[in-house]
RNA sequence: GCCGCGGUAGCUCAGUGGUAGAGCGCUUCUCUGAAAAAGAAGAGGUCGUCAGUUCAAUUCUGACUCGCGGCA
């Protein structure tokens, strides 16, 4: 395994919880390296997303390409495994011009997808079968998988609906019990966590939603919604797309809309974080300084 | 000053004559085509204070105290 580990390529990874500072960071790395951005962030691949999901602007990017932006439509769902066949071929391309590819976002499952190399079974989602599996109790969907694939049982979160749904439907479509997770990384990676406190990262949350309401977030997702967008679709993107479709609806007043959002944020810059803590891999950095310094080290390594 | 309502978990509030619950928050955790998604577990309360009735009071009674509303 050492031996081969020398003829992967090199790949760089930003990552850290929502407004911590990732973007800024992949542009300063890949213009001082030659670096191309591959974005790994599950709402900036919708195209019209822009202010609420915290999109980098053109001018932002001073020149750097930025990849995985604006990929897929709002009013269709997008998924892991789309984003790690197209993250996979823009790497690929990045590394041929011999440039540096910096993947840089918050979806820690996109990141693993792609960086680990995890394979992921393949059987295209079937919404009808979903539909028909929701109404099930949750106790009948656990003893459905218990009878189909009891491996699988063994270690599934008993009350997930959501996940019992997923596995029953690759037994049926398969017809084989869900296989094993397989993780086999076909880059050498770096990785940069971008380290913050609480309080701090709580301010800049806030900060950046104020910012973002200035900016027109009400607007844009009113016109997602004029686009055609339906307000259930809104909802599932959650926080700022939630709460705007609510408000919008007048379901909530502007203060609880407000108020939500930072809560929900606040919520998942825990979640990100509780994902990447056991990571032993991730260099957690608190300046630019010491990321170049990282940077620059691992790539005059073997 | 009088009348009414209220004081239960960090917050908003349920509830019961046999020492208590929910939602949110908090802590810890999971993650196999929705992942900013979907889930799990846990820690928090001498039920405003004091006294009375009672085998037993957070629950009934009284006083006090604090908050809110109304009348003076």
């Amino acid at each position: 395994m050492g031996s081969t580990r020398k003829n992967k390529p090199k790949i760089i990874v930003i990552l850290g919880p929502t407004a911590s500072g990732k973007s800024d960071l992949a542009v300063k790395l890949s213009l001082r390296l030659g670096g191309e951005v591959v974005s790994a962030d599950s709402r900036q691949v919708y195209g019209g997303m822009d202010i609420g999901s915290g999109k980098i602007t053109q001018e932002e990017m001073k020149g750097v390409p930025h990849h995985l932006l604006d990929v897929a439509n709002p009013k269709r769902k997008f998924t892991v495994v789309r984003y790690k066949k197209l993250s996979e071929e823009k790497v690929k391309k990045i590394l041929k011009k011999g440039k540096i590819p910096v993947v840089c976002g918050g979806t820690a499952f996109y990141i693993e997808a792609l960086i680990d190399g995890i394979t992921i079974p393949e059987v295209p989602p079937d919404w009808k079968m979903r539909k028909r599996l929701e109404k099930e109790t949750t106790e009948n969907l656990y003893a459905k998988l218990k009878k189909l694939d009891p491996e699988r049982a063994k270690n599934i979160d008993k009350k997930n609906r959501r996940r019992l749904v997923r596995a029953i439907e690759i037994v049926e479509k398969s017809k084989e019990p869900v296989p094993n997770i397989k993780k086999d990384s076909p880059y050498q990676p770096l990785f940069l966590g971008i380290k913050i406190d609480r309080e701090r990262l709580d301010n800049k949350i806030e900060k950046r939603l104020k910012k973002r309401l200035n900016q027109g977030m009400i607007e844009e997702v009113k016109g997602l919604r004029e686009s055609g967008v339906s307000w259930k679709r809104l909802e599932e993107f959650g926080l700022e797309y939630k709460w705007v479709a609510q408000y919008l609806q007048n379901k909530i007043d502007y203060n609880d809309m407000y108020e939500n959002i930072i809560k929900d944020t606040r919520r998942l810059s825990k979640n990100q974080m509780q994902w990447w803590k056991k990571d032993r891999r991730i260099n957690w950095i608190e300046t630019c300084k010491e990321a170049e310094k990282l940077t620059q080290n691992f790539l005059n390594s073997p």
